[in-house]
DNA sequence: GTCTATAAAGTGATAGAC
DNA sequence: GTCTATCACTTTATAGAC
């Protein structure tokens, strides 16, 4: 490796690991980019070099975060049908667990990472989603309605997939505003660990999708 | 009425008004007061004579939305307790259809209604919201778990609270998302009714509350 | 690849005339 | 209450030297 291509690296990476901070606390219209190279320890120019633009930097870590997720998801699932038919926890998990495991790859703190992944589902809008992530989406929201339905053969497709919006809506919530509630409640939303909250959205979540069929 | 008095009226009224429209829209952050005063055919600095600033047109704004909507809620309860003790979907019912009755009295379209109701929710993190909001949010998060509790003893308040945290996310999720998941999907969800995608909700919503309870 | 300097345009807020 | 003019500042982006 030359000299510049590490250099390249490690400026691009400073760039996206301050991204990724800065983002996670404040959102990403908030933070300008005089303040994130500041942080970054680049300069200002150091943006539009290696991403063309803010909107670039935004997509690149928009990208590492919900593509690596996705991916997973899709995975899971392979492997939960290989073993027979998964049930709707079963499903559940392989839906829902990937967005905690992810935490463990990232630099961020937990809560950061969490709130770093509600944005990124969530202020972006679903539909100005880069182009790799819209496909992946796609894939996630087409076969796990089709698992759920091998085992819910009395929901119509179009209710699971109602219901699965309802079980993501739920799901962006808690990683948003989970923290915000700890403080508004005083504690009385407890203390769980997140494998605990999870274990509760889950129990919420398969109740919810096995609920009767309504008439449509 | 004096004529000042008048002209105050229209020139508030017309702020709040395009506030409403444009702040739906495009959120708080991205509209500048020189669009916001220009679409409301008055003078830049009628904002801040009649708001203060932005930040107190904003918070205008977002009581005019959720107070309504929290009053409501607690009425309906409040009448609902008066005939008897109410299931958890008339609970429901009086927690998640003041949000589609307030639409009537908006002078909104239906889809920006909704939008505007669920940027309300979900902008300003529950945290910084006014104070007469978040006094009345107190007032629902207290009463509403205690209603649910007195019907399902089973649940201990703690996982009560989670339950209606994943609720608010679910009604948030599809105020803000379901237009961009109807483009996305291409027609995957039908095109169900107002009325209809309530009942779905609260159907889905009831089934998550009333699941078994958890290890906590 | 990295830097400085700067362009070009935008922002909220306010003083002061009317 | 409403207006103009302007302040003081911020934003993204880029040209051009090194």
């Amino acid at each position: 490796m030359t000299n510049a291509e590490s250099a390249d690296l490690s400026a691009k990476h400073a760039l996206l690991e301050a991204a990724q901070r800065l983002f996670a606390a404040n959102g990403f219209e908030k933070v300008s980019m005089r303040v994130l190279t500041q942080e970054a320890g680049v300069n200002l120019a150091a943006v539009n070099y290696h991403f063309g633009s803010k909107e670039g930097l935004i997509e690149a870590v928009v990208e590492s975060y919900i593509n690596p997720v996705n991916e997973l998801r899709l995975q899971r699932l392979t492997d939960a049908e290989a073993e027979g038919t998964p049930g709707v926890e079963t499903i559940l998990d392989c839906f829902l667990r990937p967005v905690l495991e992810s935490v463990r790859s990232s630099a961020l703190s937990e809560k950061l990472f969490f709130q770093m992944m509600g944005r990124c589902m969530n202020d972006r809008g679903l539909g100005n989603l880069p182009a790799t992530s819209i496909a992946l989406f796609e894939k996630v929201t087409t076969r796990y309605p089709v698992a759920l339905q091998r085992i819910c053969p009395q929901l119509k497709l179009e209710e699971i997939l109602w219901r699965l919006h309802f079980t993501v809506g739920a799901l962006i919530h808690v990683l948003i505003h989970t923290e915000g509630l700890r403080i508004v409640s005083r504690g009385k939303i407890g203390n769980p660990s997140v494998e605990g909250i999870l274990t509760m959205v889950k129990s919420y979540c398969s109740a919810g999708i096995q609920a009767p069929p309504n008439e449509l």
